[in-house]
RNA sequence: GGGCGCGUAGCUCAGUGGGAGAGCGCUCGCUUCACACGCGAGAGGUCGCUGGUUCGAAACCAGCCGCGCCCACCA
């Protein structure tokens, strides 16, 4: 270490991440650190496709979390050796981003219609260039090391390849087709969306009972609706077949009022006789329900609304042109007019919305593109069951199921600009279809000219093909080769049935293998007061903001610190307990680095052959020192619980146990009990701290990747030449059987125990803290463990005569003028009274013959030592 | 209607069959030569309720109460 260097370590006592963490980046990516050379097998190496953000998009807590998650995967398995890839690339996100483009054209007076397909599209892809890089600028803040340099976007020309090819292969199998269904169109984005883009609302409407009169009787038929618009459209009058009520009503007819329409009287299984009248009015064309029913009777489809959310001419001249709501009170007033409206009440139930747009859905019959599911789900079904593909928690498998078993088809057609335009043409001279992923020239049958579908695909259709489309697919790439199927996926539970499980159907389908292992699913993180964290309801936290105040590395921590496995309110102290642990670990490095006499002779043997040529340089450290032996112990504990809490994706655990081993124990006790050592200039001290900060440091890194990184750079001067450039591609410490010393962490253990009962004791009775009490070792001399015990607890063995105050062990404490006899006495016999009613406890345990013939030996025996203790403490107190 | 999750210290959460834990907050004491983003000590809990299983339950089982989420075509 230079002078300046040495100079700016001891000047900073506290450490600042802003003028770290971007510097630290810099080197990252000037290193090539996180793109890997696509080379050996997906088995030997490691990689995740990143969930891919929108382009629209702007860094979220979710994002946070999810990254901090996948960045700890990664840099784990990279230090381990394996060739690791973080996939990196962006989603086109359809209704979202049109929607902003069009937002802002708005503001400029103009909608996109204005402008015509072709300049809107690009002016999207303008808007893209513009914009789009602004949340992998802040993935970067966050210190994720994906691989920038392999950026993909769902958009891209392989990527349109990929998208076509699958389109065109599902279609030649028969699985998709285009059909007039019923769809949820959704008036906001005027395009259909899927049935997953639809969320229920509980809505307060009010519930209209209509009287339909019998064709040729005096009898009316009452059906119930919230929709009475829709009767324009009615086909049939529904009864259940079981009905007695209606029984002899089925075959015979109704008239449609305000419409005159005769509607035969059906028999159907779905009709609840229990609600409203037990009549239903079957409506084919605006009812998913009434559509089933419809399709099933054979009944005729009317559709009276059209895709602009307008009454149709079907609808009839009174209301043509109206919207929904005008036409529902048209048609109330119309039937009230001619005495048909028999009631109504205010009714609570659940109403489809738009989750894009926030509308309310219109479920109308339309021309749309289809995709069949149930045989891609055969396999997807298949792996998840045999455990090939296994959810983190383990309850969303039995989610992902529950859903896959029961998939309905799944509409692809959108009716937006911005996406991946549908691989069809149309010849309209002949209404021949073409799908290919070129088209003909001309018409193959007249000759005619054909026309592109002008539908785009949803969105989630390409992202479907993530993890093999964002390594090169349909191309046979050396990155697909190296790195598919992928190790694991991180992504939030609202996505399972919309990303997670195509991805499975599309990977086994057309990669030939699942897309990923494991799929770890987070915590969704609410605000702190347990709403969800929406910019809407002003309750979001931005993560830039909180790396801004409280540094990457906080924020990692405490996001690892806070998560669980279910939903979790973010905690701003776990965010400062990261903070705060990263000043820690700095000025913890500072002491050592700063004192330490690092002894040059104990070099010599570097392992070589460590997987990817990042071996630790020093051997463990061979001082035969107890608290040396110690902390190394406790390291190896440290190492086991961390590396087996993230490999089973316990990031809270990991986080707090690493925090628990660094601050507890390397700082509170080792660092204080190693002092006077390291100022001496012992060379085992400095040795074994050096060589537990570089394990430590290596240890802590991917949670923590910055502060480590930067302390790294002091350490890596004291510790030869082999040594890894930066800890970014240090070996990851591994757990050795051998440095476990049970003597030794008894031992230590005893110490620290011991001097926590002197500090109490001094405490309560009221000691001045800078006073050092005389004391003596009972039958011995003032050797180690009570020299440090004194140094810890401010006692002094130099000879004092007198009566033990107090005893601890072999310690006793002496009178003086610094402790209050009578506090002393209070405090010993508090002390026991606990005493006694812990020996009562034991002893009554004890004499319970079922518990003594019943638990496991160890268990009595335990409580036998138990009560051993307490009695023996009891003797010892003084009177 | 079905399913899932959760009720533990003032707050946010760990703990899943043998003496109730962490962080923050609170109290008391410390400018102890790495760190006041610090050091030492402490107070604070009928583990939602009721029953059951067990020698022993915060934990396992049943029921109930409360909160949250997901799925579902009762108009």
């Amino acid at each position: 270490m230079d002078d300046e260097r040495r100079k700016r370590l001891e000047d900073t006592t506290r450490y600042d991440p802003s003028e770290v963490e971007g510097r630290i980046l810099e080197r990252w990516l000037d290193g090539g650190y996180f793109h890997p050379d696509a080379e050996g097998s997906p088995d030997e190496n490691f990689s995740i496709a990143i969930p891919p953000p929108n382009v629209t998009g702007a860094l979220h807590m979710g994002h946070a979390l999810n990254g901090t998650v996948q960045d700890v995967l990664t840099r784990l398995n990279r230090m381990r050796g394996r060739n690791s890839l973080w996939a990196l690339g962006l989603d086109h996100a359809g209704i979202a981003t049109q929607a902003v483009v069009e937002r802002e054209l708005g503001e400029e007076g103009i909608s996109r219609r204005d402008i015509g397909r072709e300049a809107f599209v690009e002016r999207v892809w303008q808007w893209r260039e513009q914009y789009g890089s602004a949340i992998i600028e802040q993935f970067k803040r966050l210190g994720a090391s994906c691989d920038y340099d392999r950026e993909r976007f769902t958009l891209d020309e392989g990527y349109v390849r990929a998208v076509v090819r699958v389109f065109v292969a599902l279609y030649d199998k028969g699985y998709i087709y285009r059909d007039n269904y019923i769809v949820n169109w959704d008036p906001g984005s005027r395009s259909a969306i899927s049935d997953l883009e639809v969320e229920n609302r509980e809505v307060e409407d009010r519930l209209y009972y209509i009287d339909y009169p019998l064709e040729g009787s005096e009898r009316v038929l009452t059906v119930a609706t919230v929709r009475p618009e829709t009767m324009l459209a009615d086909t049939a009058v529904a009864v259940n077949p079981d009905d007695e009520r209606y029984g002899d009503l089925v075959g015979e007819h109704c008239i449609l009022p305000l419409v005159g329409r005769r509607l035969p009287v059906i028999a159907d299984e779905h009709v609840d006789p229990e609600f409203g009248t037990g009549a239903l009015k079957i409506t084919p064309g605006h009812d998913p329900n009434d559509f089933e029913i419809g399709r099933a009777n054979g009944l005729d489809e009317i559709v009276v609304i059209g895709e602009d959310g307008l009454m149709n001419a079907q609808a009839g001249e009174r209301v043509a042109g109206l919207s929904v709501e005008e036409a529902r009170e048209a048609v109330v007033a119309a039937l009230r007019e001619e005495g048909r409206l028999r009631d109504e009440e205010t009714y609570l139930h659940s109403v489809p919305y738009s989750h894009r747009s926030g509308h309310r859905v219109e479920p109308l019959i339309s021309l749309q593109w289809f995709c069949r599911m149930d045989e891609l789900a055969k396999p997807a079904i298949e792996v998840v069951e045999r455990g090939q593909v296994s959810f983190v928690p383990e309850r969303f498998a039995r989610v992902y199921l529950e859903w896959m078993h029961g998939l309905r088809p799944w509409v692809l057609s959108r009716q937006l600009w911005w996406g991946h335009r549908l691989p069809v043409w149309y010849c309209d001279a002949c209404e021949e279809t073409y799908v290919a992923e070129s088209p003909p020239e001309r018409c193959g049958a007249c000759g005619g000219e054909l026309r592109q579908e002008e539908d785009v695909l949803d969105t989630w259709f390409s992202s479907a093909l993530w993890p093999f489309a964002v390594l090169g697919w349909p191309d046979n790439t050396p990155e697909l080769r190296a790195f598919y199927p992928t190790d694991v996926l991180v992504t939030a539970r609202d996505i399972i049935f919309l990303w997670v499980a195509r991805m499975v159907m599309m990977g086994l389908e057309f990669a030939g293998d699942i897309p990923f292992d494991d799929v770890y699913i987070t915590p969704v993180i609410q605000a702190a007061d347990g709403r969800r964290m929406s910019k809407s309801l002003g309750t979001g936290i931005d993560p830039l903001d909180e790396i801004d105040n409280h540094g990457a590395d906080g924020v990692r921590f405490g996001l690892l610190a806070m998560s669980s496995t279910q939903d979790v309110r973010y905690s701003a102290e776990r965010i400062q307990q990261g903070q705060d642990l990263a000043n820690k670990l700095w000025n913890a490095s500072r002491l050592v680095l700063l004192n330490a006499a690092p002894d040059n002779s104990r070099q010599e043997q570097a392992p070589v052959g460590a997987p990817g040529g990042t071996s630790l340089v020093q051997g463990p450290p061979s001082s035969e020192r107890v608290e040396d032996r110690w902390i190394v112990s406790r390291l190896q504990r440290a190492i086991e619980g961390a590396t087996a809490s993230i490999d089973s994706y316990d990031f809270a655990h990991a986080a707090l146990d690493l925090y628990d081993y660094f601050w507890s124990e390397l700082c509170d006790w080792y660092l204080e009990i190693v002092k006077p050592r390291l100022y001496d200039g012992d060379a085992d001290a400095s040795a074994t701290l050096l060589w537990v900060l570089e394990q430590t440091l290596a240890l802590i890194h991917p949670a923590m990747p910055f502060v480590t990184e930067e302390i790294y750079s002091y350490l890596r001067g004291e510790l030869g030449d082999d040594a890894p450039e930066m800890l970014v591609v240090h070996s990851y410490p591994e757990m050795d059987p051998e440095l476990i010393d049970e003597q030794a962490e008894r031992e230590v253990q005893a110490w620290i125990d011991l001097t926590r009962q002197v500090r109490r004791w001094r405490d309560l009775v009221g000691v001045a803290a800078a006073s050092v009490l005389p004391a003596r070792v009972s039958g011995g001399d003032a050797t180690p463990p009570h020299e440090l015990v004194g140094r810890l607890a401010r006692l002094s063995f130099d000879g004092a005569e007198g009566e033990a105050l107090a005893t601890f062990g072999s310690v006793e404490i002496l009178p003086s003028e610094d402790v209050d006899a009578e506090q002393v006495r209070h405090r010993i016999a508090e002390r026991r009274d606990a005493l006694l009613s812990e020996v009562a406890r034991a002893e009554g345990k004890l004499s319970n013959a079922r518990f003594v013939d019943k638990a496991p030996a160890d268990v009595v025996e335990a409580e036998r030592a138990k009560l051993a203790r307490y009695q023996a403490e009891l003797e010892e107190l003084h009177p």
